[in-house]
DNA sequence: CCTTGTGTTGAC
DNA sequence: TCAACACAAGGG
C-alpha cells in the first residue's frame, strides 16, 4: 500500500478522537443535540420556541423521542428520522390515537420522563377493553370547597423555590405519610389554560414546616406571583376529590375574583414494567424498568401565553 | 459536584 | 426552523 505516490491530504481531519477536546459531536438526527456529558438532548421547535423533549443515553432514543413529538405537533406529514407511524398499520393507528388522545404537554413531558413506551402500551391494554370515554375534566367538578387561602410571602416567591403551607393546614388537608415523609408526594396541578404542573410536596426537618418545593418557582415565575398575592386551594366533592387552587392579584379576596383557577388531582403513580416495542423506527431499546409518575402533563412553554389551545 | 435544559445567537 | 454554544438552574 504504501508506495503509491499520491499523497493525500486527508479530507475528514478528525474523524478521529483526537480534535474533540472543544467541540461536541453533531448528531445525524433531525431534533437531536449533544450534551457536553456526551448524552444527547431532544428538541422541537415551535411558533419560534423551542420544547425541551428530554436528554437521552442514546442519539438513537432522542431520534425517537423527536420523532414522537414530530409526529403529535405536526401531525403525519411530519419529517422523522425513523418510518413514521402508519394509518393502517394496527399499531401505528394505536399509536396515532394514543397521541391524538393527548395533549402536547402531555406527550412532551412523557417523553422527557421516559414513561412514553409504559403510557403506551398501558393505553393499549385499555383500548381493548373499554372504548369509553376520557373523563370530563372540568364538567363534574365545578363544586368546590375551600380548604385555605395564603397570602403569599417574599420568600415564597423567591429565589428559595418553595411555598410554605401553613402547618395547621397542611396536616389537615395534605397529610403526609410517615414513610414519604422524607420524600415527599408529587402533586399534579391543572391551571385554567390546561397546563399542569407538577409541585413535590414534603416536610422540611430543618425548618419544620411543610412545603412546596419542586416545581413551585416555575408556577411563580411564569404566573409573575408577587408578595402578597393570595393563593387558595380548594376540593371538590365527587369521589375523585380534587383539588383546585386559584390565585389572585394582592389583597383581592379570593371570592371576589379568579384570575386563575387550577386544578389539584391526587397522586397518580403507576409501575413501569419493563421495556417498550416501541412505535415506528422498530429500534428495539431495553429500558430498565423504574418506578415513575404518571399523567405529568407540564408546561413546556416560557411566556404567559394564556392561548391554552393545549 | 454533575446533569439538565434554558438563553442566546446566527445560519438556513 | 433549526442547531451550536455557553452557562445557570436544579438535583444529589
Amino acid at each position: 500500500m504504501g508506495s503509491g505516490g499520491s499523497v493525500v491530504l486527508d479530507p475528514t481531519p478528525d474523524i478521529g478522537l483526537e480534535a474533540e477536546s472543544r467541540k461536541l459531536p453533531s448528531s445525524q438526527y433531525k431534533g437531536v443535540v449533544p450534551q457536553p456529558n456526551g448524552r444527547w438532548g431532544a428538541q422541537i421547535y415551535e411558533k419560534h420556541q423551542r420544547v425541551w423533549l428530554g436528554t437521552f443515553a442514546e442519539e438513537a432514543d432522542a431520534a425517537r423521542a423527536y420523532d414522537v413529538a414530530a409526529q403529535r405537533f405536526r401531525g403525519r406529514e411530519a419529517v422523522t428520522n425513523f418510518t413514521p407511524l402508519l394509518e393502517n398499520d394496527d399499531d401505528g393507528a394505536a399509536e396515532l390515537a394514543f397521541l391524538a388522545a393527548h395533549s402536547k404537554a402531555e406527550i412532551v413531558d412523557m417523553l422527557r420522563k421516559h414513561t412514553y413506551c409504559d403510557e403506551l402500551r398501558q393505553s393499549k391494554r385499555e383500548g381493548k377493553a373499554g372504548v369509553g370515554k376520557r373523563n370530563p375534566p372540568s364538567s363534574l367538578g365545578l363544586a368546590r370547597d375551600l380548604l385555605f387561602s395564603k397570602a403569599v410571602t417574599p420568600s415564597d416567591v423567591g429565589k428559595l423555590n418553595r411555598l410554605v403551607i401553613p402547618k395547621q393546614h397542611a396536616e389537615t388537608h395534605f397529610p403526609l405519610k410517615c414513610g414519604s415523609g422524607t420524600t415527599g408526594m408529587l402533586l399534579n396541578f391543572e391551571d385554567a389554560s390546561g397546563k399542569i404542573w407538577r409541585f413535590r410536596y414534603s416536610y422540611w426537618n430543618s425548618s419544620q414546616s411543610y412545603v412546596m418545593t419542586k416545581g413551585w418557582s416555575r408556577f411563580v415565575k411564569e404566573k409573575s406571583l408577587k408578595a402578597g398575592d393570595v393563593v387558595s386551594f380548594r376540593r371538590s366533592r365527587g369521589p375523585e376529590k380534587r383539588l383546585y387552587i386559584d390565585w389572585n392579584p394582592r389583597g383581592v379576596a379570593a371570592d371576589l375574583a379568579t384570575p386563575q383557577v387550577v386544578r389539584l388531582f391526587g397522586v397518580n403513580i403507576f409501575r413501569t414494567p419493563a421495556g417498550c416495542g416501541g412505535g415506528n423506527g422498530g429500534g428495539g431499546e431495553g429500558k430498565r424498568g423504574r418506578e415513575m409518575e404518571l399523567f405529568p402533563p407540564e408546561q413546556f412553554v416560557k411566556k404567559q401565553c394564556v392561548g391554552g389551545a393545549l
